[in-house]
DNA sequence: TTGCGATATGTAAGCGCTTACAAATTTCAT
DNA sequence: ATGAAATTTGTAAGCGCTTACATATCGCAA
């Protein structure tokens, strides 16, 4: 790459130091306004844009938040990041994500990469992780905020909803309909305590009403159409077949309704389906999918705001849980006779 | 955040000076196997991590590539970014996307704003862009790589397929099937090459058989799924209705299937439907899309090693062209009788 | 052993920017 | 007009790292 022009060639082009150079650019208000005047003009003459390593070093920060997600591929995370990232944008901040796959290990190193790029503050997804990576968050007291989960401790910041409550309002809705034989198909629980709240949150209902889950009614499987099928295939053929299937979101949803297709069957006539998450996916199949409305968008806009405000006032905020709305579309009716 | 252990603390533990600290890490050959160990030692001993700052100043590296893609919304490019990530990682580089939303002044912004962040490379996503973004790219001497596409110039390094024969598959498939009226959903053309091309390549092989694609029967929408409903409905509504309908993505596709569903008729009985893409969405919905498979993957891919190889050479390599497969499933059948 | 080329290490000068602190200038009450 | 306070600007010291160059050490042929 060419010589850039650097904060001095503007100094001298605006006839004033670095500093009021520096000072004209970052806090505007700390410099008259003729002098401001004459800097941005030599800015614009040079074409400057301060760099990047240069500020880094000097300031000690970044203007950079880190975010580690499990998928790119699943559309609800790239919602979330959507938002956040136009709201930090709108702050001056920077956004760099980096994806997991949904390992733990690999999450680790994604947070370590991250921090050794400077972030000033770090997303992560969910709040079950090795405690070695808290400890290296806290070590290096960089402000970080948990989404999509509801932090117990309290010590942490949280954003998120309660994962457990709302898939129970998917179980109350099918137990009033007058649902008794359920089957779930929950995303993999391992190192992932949203599937594990989604699971908790039915068997508890379930239990209210007398009912149980157990295999294998219960399955768990990846975030997969194919696989999913496959799964659903043999619930559907299980000599006691449920009238209703739980799934851990929206993308398993639409591999049931897959299957129940291929075996001949009618959903919401012979099978209801439930699905969690609400993309679009959701009303792209057919029938559309009973589910629950996640905020991702304002957890998004959420966290940005609340992190940017630790990284300025090192003050911890409070957490904040969100509502969710049960979705009621066709995939949902009454068990068959 | 605490103080960090800086290569000074490094290079007192290991008693070595700075100079072999750095050495030690970057280039290990270029140090005695002891004195390496000794460093990796001390290197653990305090947990040190190389500030991103220093080293981007002292070095004029950053080892960061960006991107700017339309959407995150898309699985499409999530999905491409994907891979390019993973193979930019194995070789220590990271990758900083942004999103213009379709936007080219938004597109032009991110542009800047990567480049003053001192990316080495940068990603874009087709070729239809102000002149001015690339004088900026080719002032600044900084590598980059468009995706999607085929430059026409060969002065710029592409990585893509040729959306217009792509999409002119998909025309001869339904020529062979007895199709003589062809209706066409495309994206938004203006500023997009990629939806153009496909538009063109429709276009002149219906020319070929005779055939002319007109409005009504050739409309611009959003992908977005509700928007495509509304446009679907009319198309098939009209006193002579088509009897496929090419769209310009799966999404779209997607959209057409519910409404050709929701007006009480069947695909691809009465009607058939192309998609674009062979994202997940197209086996989700019954019937499954045909469709035109493109490499993301395989594109992602290519890209991270191209761009790297230009950065690290400074001679611009040769551009790539993949193939484009069609996948025939079950929305194209032959016209109604 | 000696000496020489090759290899390994150290020295120190920045990279471009921010920011205490000092110095200069302006403002304003008297 | 005057001087103290407030505001604006300049000076200069780093921030942590890389790297050209200088110096020290090593391996090995004679």
């Amino acid at each position: 790459m060419k010589r850039q022009p650097t904060i001095q060639d503007v100094a001298t082009l605006a006839n004033v130091s670095t500093a009021t150079v520096s000072r004209a650019l970052n806090s505007p208000d700390r410099v008259r306004e003729t002098t401001r005047d004459a800097v941005q003009q030599a800015v614009q003459a040079l074409g400057y844009t301060p760099d990047f390593g240069g500020q880094a070093l000097a300031s000690g920060r970044t203007n950079t938040i880190g975010a580690v997600i499990p998928t790119m591929d699943n559309a609800i995370f790239a919602r979330a990041l959507q938002s956040l990232q136009e709201e930090l944008t709108t702050m001056g901040v920077t956004l760099l994500v980096a994806t997991s796959q949904y390992d733990p290990e690999r999450e680790e190193q994604q947070v370590r990469a991250l921090l050794s790029r400077g972030v000033d503050g770090l997303i992560l997804i969910g709040q079950a992780r090795a405690a070695r990576v808290y400890e290296l968050l806290e070590g290096r007291a960089v402000p970080y905020a948990l989404l999509w989960t509801t932090a117990p401790s309290g010590q942490q910041l949280s954003i998120g909803f309660d994962n457990s409550a709302a898939a129970a309002k998917l179980v109350t809705q099918a137990l009033q309909l007058g649902h008794r034989r359920f089957a779930m198909i929950a995303g993999i629980t391992k190192g992932n305590d949203r599937a594990r709240a989604r699971v908790d949150g039915v068997r508890a209902t379930l239990a209210d009403a007398g009912l149980t889950l157990e295999p294998p009614y219960l399955v768990e499987g990846s975030y997969d159409i194919e696989q999913t099928v496959g799964i659903a295939r043999a619930l559907i053929s299980l000599p006691e077949p449920p009238t209703v299937i739980l799934c851990g979101n929206d993308v398993q949803a639409a591999g049931v309704l897959k299957a129940v297709r291929q075996a001949g069957l009618s959903v919401p006539r012979d099978v209801s389906v439930l699905g969690f998450d609400d993309i679009e996916l959701a009303t792209a199949v057919d029938p559309a999918l009973t589910t629950i409305r996640v905020p991702h968008r304002r957890m998004g806009r959420m966290a940005a705001h609340l992190l940017i405000g630790w990284i300025k006032t090192g003050q911890r905020p409070d957490s904040v849980q969100f509502d969710t709305d049960l979705i009621w579309r066709a995939s949902l009716g009454p068990p068959p006779a």
